[in-house]
DNA sequence: CTAGGTGCAAATGCTTTGCATGCCC
DNA sequence: GGGCATGCAAAGCATTTGCACCTAG
């Protein structure tokens, strides 16, 4: 169990590499050692992340990249469907990986912070449909829940 | 038609002013002037809006109120259900006056900043259902869906 | 009177920008 | 080698905080 794990998320970097790879090559951006440390970085874990934490975590790595490239970085990443960012009411950012998974919205503990993922397919239809009601072409929808996680609303 | 419209508007106001009085009352909070105009600017007109158009239309009409008060006096109108913090993806918030109508969500124009809004009935049974699934105690979700409008599709 | 509210300005936190240096193509 | 990317520090915004003064209760 745990090797399928391990082996699992090095499938997802090595793909997710060579996403990049080519978006820099076919863009005419350069293929730097930074983006690609972050790269790693951040798919080395499942969590949601911040700059900040990223950034610290790179610090305790002993990488020399500011926190300029990391922003830069986060941009780039997000242009070729790597990341995802996720606002949730925070003014600071949080993001996510992307991987190949079905589009997933967010349960969020308004008291100790836990983030959960769910997927619903009526969702998606829904959104097709207002989209048609409304006269909007949609590109993306955000659905954050808000409330009391087990732990917290029996407390 | 028109004068209904007022009617209403003024309607709103009233029964908003009444549930600030109660509230600050009620909490043991002192009732400012300052509290009741910016409720009166909000409750003046039915756009989104954000502390700086806010800040400088309580400017234009010559109060003398300081941007310290505008959030302080935001975060009071939140805690007693006046207004409605929304978070469209940027690093600046906006806000609406919360009238005694149904949830509604909003359809966002990433092109020219068009913002619409809808409800549909069978979201709010979908809500329910997930958080039953996850364990989770869940007091208010939002929902965006972010695209191009008729206007920005057809260019 | 007196604690809570206000105005003002300074501080904070997150993010972006300007500029000199470095390194990919 | 030429120019984009980087590191660093400074600037930019949105929001919060500290403090002296003011005012509602």
């Amino acid at each position: 169990m745990k090797e399928s794990s391990i082996n699992h998320e090095n499938t997802d970097f090595q793909s997710a590499k060579k996403v990049l790879s080519d978006f820099l090559l076919m863009n005419g951006f350069r293929k730097t050692i930074e983006r690609f440390i972050i790269l790693e970085e951040i798919y080395s874990t499942d969590e949601h992340f911040n700059v900040e934490t990223l950034y610290s975590l790179l610090k305790k790595k002993k990488y020399r990249i500011s926190r300029a490239t990391v922003y830069n970085t986060i941009q780039v990443l997000m242009k070729c469907g790597l990341i995802i960012k996720q606002q949730f009411g925070k003014t600071t950012a949080l993001f996510e990986k992307k991987l190949n998974t079905l589009h997933h919205d967010h349960l969020i503990c308004t008291e100790c912070g836990l983030i959960l993922e769910f997927s619903d397919q009526h969702l998606e239809q829904i959104m097709r449909k207002v989209g048609e009601l409304m006269d909007f072409e949609i590109h993306k929808y955000s659905l954050n829940l808000f409330g009391y996680c087990k732990n917290c609303s029996s407390n």
